[in-house]
DNA sequence: TATTGTTATACTCTATAACTATA
DNA sequence: TATAGTTATAGAGTATAACAATA
């Protein structure tokens, strides 16, 4: 099979990014998380009082996708809502949100060590640098 | 806002991976194609009648999937289906087909001369064999 | 006027199971 | 028995528009 795809670097991502985000979301779903939902925790944790809007700006999720997002995370009592002002609120982890985000950033380093692992030596360190040119 | 996820490789290479297919899928927009039906017709035009299955498992896209990717290019008139055997059709690109396919790496390939153009020199031939190592 | 939180909805993409027919 | 092509369907993820209330 004649395959000139895995030469551009755009194609090469895609599949890159599928196919890791698919391990990880294997190893997160054992928390009951999906990688957005670690995600959110761990900005919630570094950010206190943020609210839904600043969150989803930051990740890139739009204000109403963020509704069920955060209502499936305070269903389980891992976040909390405290009113700001009469119409923004703050976003805190509970005890059991932080305790489930620690586990959720032990896997996620764990994976990240594994797939720098997977990267010969010399190309390892320009990974991210590159990846951050793209989007940041 | 502190942000500790840029520095982790599976968040980046999500966020690259989206926001880099955002853009060219605009541009791919701009023949009627998706990424996922340029990437079929250059895998059709580098391997003269591959079956819809091979085409598929190359893509790594299900069988059941490839049923309205090809019907969409054979309405187009972009592809045709030659049976191989009783069960098996060869799939081959019209004339049209070839000529939109051609336009389509016009498109990819000033986008990925664009990005690696991002990417700071030192870094930049790292990029492609990083990615490859993660899911090839 | 702009922003926050929300509801409702539509659309795309993907996954799964099942079926027929043929190798 | 395994494979090719297909149908039907369900789920996730995301995008869009609109609304009320507040800054």
């Amino acid at each position: 099979m004649r395959d000139p795809l895995p030469q551009l670097p755009g194609y090469s991502l895609r599949r890159a990014a599928h196919a890791t985000a698919a391990e990880l979301g294997a190893r997160l779903a054992t928390l009951g998380l999906r990688q957005v939902d670690a995600s959110a925790l761990i900005l919630m944790a570094q950010n206190a009082d943020i609210t839904a809007s600043a969150l989803g700006r930051q990740l890139d999720i739009q204000r109403a996708n963020m509704v069920p997002l955060l209502k499936r995370l305070e269903d389980e009592r891992l976040i909390e809502r405290q009113p700001l002002d009469g119409k923004s609120q703050a976003l805190l982890l509970t005890a059991a949100g932080r305790e489930r985000m620690e586990a959720a950033l032990e896997i996620i380093h764990a994976f990240e060590n594994e797939l720098l692992a997977r990267i010969p030596k010399e190309h390892r360190d320009h990974l991210l640098p590159a990846l951050n040119a793209l989007w940041r």
